[in-house]
DNA sequence: TCTGGGGTCCTAGGACCC
DNA sequence: TCTGGGGTCCTAGGACCC
């Protein structure tokens, strides 16, 4: 599966990664190879992704009393009060939600975040297992913490596992043997916490309200180079547009603005980015977000590139939100916005948008192979066929 | 032609205050 | 020789996650 604009691979069946396919290999560039011919590449489709995700989230909280989504394709589940035998109970889960969902999942066991994480990623690399991993028992967790690599750890990054590289430290049994005044001095305090979750104290608590959203951002590659201003100012009401949903949607207003742009980093363009902040009248109105004040300055400040002959790779327009909805004019806005969301969400986002955004500009996305929306457009549904 | 997008948290350093 | 100390807030940048 293929990111977003079909950019780079990110997601791998087995039989993908036989082939060598590896995550974020740019699409590109392995579609040529001739020995991977009859691989079926897919666009990414969030539309499906989160109609999925939710079903599956609803099957969990009939069986656990603590269901914490993670992200997408991932939740934390709580058996707080559960008795009996927590293996079986998993594989139970498992089956379900591969029935009456149609997902296969693989289920980690351990006393915190971290150790259930691990546990999942030996689950799910163990191609012929049973799906889920046990490791609660210390007893169980000394072998792999001796051969797993400490970089296999959540939280453990590239640039951590360097700096751990350096002096001696490759496995979690050394990781979790270093001294925590070493480990602060290298990895600050973040890295403090990890090798104590993984030791079985949890620092990570299940929380169970989704916390407020401290930013919103909406980012796009240009599906070609965008060398003008006037094509730089449709994308920016574009993106505003776009924010200015997440924000209804979420009941945010925003009181600031980010715009941000750069060029393409692979190829040989002399290379330059450009941001500019400026704070706005708490607002989630598309209108207001697309002649937000700052817009001048904006361009006096981005425009100091316009005639260099690179293409800007693309842009960001990002919001500061706060939980309230006020406007100049509370009423008619929310009228207008709740307007413009139902129709949209009726007949298809972009049905109705502020005159100065194109619907698909020629500089839009790539998505060449995007797969149906099965579930979530009625126009997709999947046809069954008898012969 | 073509190399993703959307988040979180932490740190360091500067400005400012009393 | 010696040039307050303690606090807050903001920003930029780094690291990490899926």
């Amino acid at each position: 599966m293929l990111s977003n604009n079909d950019g780079c691979v990110i997601a791998r069946s087995w039989e993908a990664k036989d082939l060598g396919i590896k995550m974020g290999d740019p699409w590109h560039i392995v579609r040529k190879k001739p020995h991977l011919k009859e691989v079926v590449w897919l666009s990414s489709n969030y539309a499906l992704y989160g109609d999925m995700s939710r079903r599956m989230y609803e099957l969990l909280c009939e069986h656990v009393p603590i269901v914490e989504p993670y992200s997408i394709d991932e939740m934390f589940l709580g058996f707080h009060g559960l008795q009996g035998d927590l293996v079986a109970h998993s594989k139970h889960i498992r089956e379900t939600v591969r029935r009456v969902a149609k997902i296969p999942t693989c289920v980690g066991l351990g006393p915190t975040n971290t150790i259930a994480k691990l546990a999942n990623a030996v689950a799910k690399n163990d191609r012929h297992g049973e799906g889920v991993c046990d490791l609660s028992m210390p007893e169980a967790r000394s072998a792999i913490y001796r051969d797993m690599a400490v970089g296999s750890v959540w939280g453990m990054g590239g640039a951590s596992c360097q700096k751990l590289a350096h002096i001696g430290v490759n496995s979690i049994a050394d990781f979790i043997a270093m001294p925590a005044d070493l480990c602060r001095d290298i990895l600050t305090v973040v890295g403090l916490r990890t090798p104590k979750e993984l030791q079985g104290v949890s620092c990570l608590p299940l929380s169970m309200a989704p916390p407020v959203r401290k930013g919103i951002s909406v980012t796009r590659s240009f599906g070609r180079p965008v060398t003008t201003w006037e094509e730089m100012t449709q994308a920016i009401a574009r993106h505003a547009t776009r924010a200015g949903e997440k924000l209804r949607q979420q009941g945010l207003a925003a009181t600031a603005m980010t715009v941000f742009m750069h060029t393409n980093r692979f190829n040989n363009d002399p290379s330059y980015s450009n941001a500019v902040t400026f704070k706005i009248e708490p607002t989630s109105d598309t209108r207001q977000l697309i002649n937000a004040r700052g817009k001048a300055s904006l361009e006096r400040r981005l425009s100091i590139c316009q005639g260099r002959h690179h293409a800007r790779r693309s842009l960001s327009v990002s919001a500061l939100p706060i939980p309230i909805f006020p406007s100049r004019d509370p009423d008619k806005s929310a009228a207008i916005m709740n307007a413009l969301d139902g129709i949209n969400l009726r007949y298809g986002r972009g049905t109705l948008r502020p005159a100065n955004v194109q619907q698909n500009p020629d500089w839009g996305t790539r998505r060449q192979n995007m797969s149906p929306r099965h579930t979530t457009d009625v126009h997709e549904i999947l046809q069954v066929t008898s012969l």
